[in-house]
DNA sequence: CGTTAGCACTCGGTAGGATCGACTGCCAAG
DNA sequence: CTTGGCAGTCGATCCTACCGAGTGCTAACG
């Protein structure tokens, strides 16, 4: 543990160097309000605090520059819970106020406007399908030997899965089948369920076609929509971690695996390392689950370089989960 | 027009521009095969082709580089149409082959595909649903207040918009809206239909309801996969290129009216600032429509810098679009 | 008359060197 | 324990010189 000397210090490190992305000095940590000391002092407890491994110098005579130890500190320490400012919560009201229509348009959105908020990358997980209650299922023909099975979902999502389907399968099946696997899986879950046999053969086929094939693709497929991903390209001076960040983040699994592992550790921040997705490791995401009736329904979360403005991360990333958590609820 | 000297030296100069990026001298080109002169001559003939526009001299003492006016030159007279390798066509081949299930991820990979092959972005366009005959409509309801209006297009796809319901809409209302709807849309366009009215003032209200909601979001509203963006962090070496590139990419409506836009013009290259999308202006577009039956139900396209290997990424995008209108013919 | 070799010239890029300045670490005095 | 002072470090910046790829021009050549 730091005395509180030091953690004014690290402090004053960590907020300079978010705003300016300078190594920083020990004159203008001295400087720094709740630091009353000289800059010599200050020299003295960051070279501490640069063995302890909270701080790191790029080269000799430069400044200090945080670690990710030095970030994890800083959040779990000094960043104070922190309200989102006034404008931001107006801006999320109005937001939810007149969002409507579509579950997946809605996180779509939800996505831009925390990247707009954050001026970084921005991810939105929707709930799996396969814990969401079923509202109705049903099969449509396309063609001759391919058909589609259409379900809805209590949170008005819809998903689809194309089957292949015999010469011989009449309408009259399709309508059967439709029925059969509305009466018993509406209202439950895609997760566990099983639908009895009719002991018609042909319509037992189909039920088992169609919960097949929306099981497999629907078992663990959670939609993700990641915003702002050109906000990557300023974030780093290297082109070659520019490159890296993008291609890891078009890779919708990897993004929704990583958020996912870390609401799942009970965290609300992943610094570098420690989310463990390598390509990533320049980078910090600030998660926040979205709650509905008390059941995790979601995630949201912000992804930027380790020197992101975590607080205001934090608060924004909050509110924006906790008022999209709301307007789900009253859906 | 060029007579046979200039337009081999374009070419040459394009060609080793493309391949290095770096402008190209008059050296370089009188060793060129096809240009059977010295680089003194290649010299004058150079300062006469940027005099015409075609070529430009990033400064004195440079090589020279093409200009966009060079490059549609070679597109239109010089870049022989080629025909993809057998690597390519294997590939493109195999992917058809494996490919199955939903419209979208077929769609989606196919985008994928094309990033892969051509070391640039991909954009793949999915046919307007308001063009698509409807095979199935269902109005499902979520809550008390709430209901989903439910599409099942002939091409396998499913659109689904939410409405809002009265509190007092019952369930029989809804299934009679539900029938109401069917029989009157099926194997209709929803661009232009009409459903007349029953009678029933619930029904009629919730028909048009629904009507509304889909015809407002789905009128003009094609689905568009773009892929492979982190390919355009080394495509520039301007940082701010690269994030004005990454932002308008980012907006999926402007993508989808710039392919839009080159296919209605019949074209399938618009290099630098042809395509008018003025952040885009140091990118082209090679798109070629997907056709089904002499229908026109998607393109796809390829995005990157305007030194781009258009011969390569022309026969590309044929056959990838060749083989994408032949796989949703069958489907 | 078109083509070509030769030449003077341009100018960006690189390398070397001096300087600057923002740092640090350490020491001695308070 | 704190602090002012000081020597030392090292990247960043600026200058200069220089190199070389490349040009335009001109005169000779077939």
């Amino acid at each position: 543990m730091l005395d509180d000397r030091k953690a004014a210090i690290l402090r004053a490190v960590v907020q300079e160097y978010i705003a300016t992305a300078q190594p920083v000095g020990s004159t203008h940590v001295a400087r720094a309000p709740g630091v009353g000391v000289s800059s010599a002092t200050v020299r003295n407890e960051m070279a501490v605090l640069e063995q302890e491994g909270y701080l790191a110098q790029p080269h000799t005579s430069a400044g200090r520059v945080p670690t990710d130890q030095g970030y994890r500190f800083f959040v779990d320490h000094l960043g104070r819970p922190g309200q989102a400012d006034a404008l931001t919560t107006r801006q999320v009201g109005e937001f939810f106020e007149a969002s409507h229509g579509r579950l997946e348009e809605m996180l779509h959105h939800t996505s831009d406007l925390l990247t707009q908020l954050t001026r970084n990358a921005a991810v939105v997980v929707g709930p799996k399908v396969a814990e969401v209650p079923i509202r109705s299922a049903q099969i449509v023909r396309l063609s001759s030997t391919a058909a589609t099975v259409v379900f809805v979902f209590a949170n008005g999502s819809v998903d689809n899965e194309v089957i292949e389907i015999g010469e011989d399968v009449s309408d009259a099946a399709l309508a059967a089948a439709t029925v059969h696997l509305s009466t018993h899986l509406v209202d439950q879950v895609l997760g566990s369920v099983g639908v009895p046999d009719t002991g018609d053969a042909a319509t037992d086929d189909l039920c088992r076609l169609a919960l097949d094939a929306m099981s497999v693709h629907g078992s663990d497929d959670e939609p993700a929509y990641v915003g702002g991903v050109s906000t990557m390209a300023e974030a780093f001076d290297a082109v070659e971690v520019v490159r890296q960040v993008l291609h890891t983040l078009e890779q919708q699994f990897v993004v929704v695996s990583l958020v996912r592992d870390i609401v799942d550790r009970g965290m609300s921040v992943a610094i570098g390392v420690e989310h463990g997705v390598e390509p990533l490791s320049a980078c910090s995401v600030v998660v926040a689950p979205v709650v509905v009736d008390g059941e995790h329904v979601g995630s949201v979360g912000v992804l930027g370089p380790t020197r992101m403005n975590y607080p205001q991360a934090l608060a924004t990333v909050d509110i924006v989960s906790d008022q999209l958590g709301r307007r789900l609820g009253d859906g």
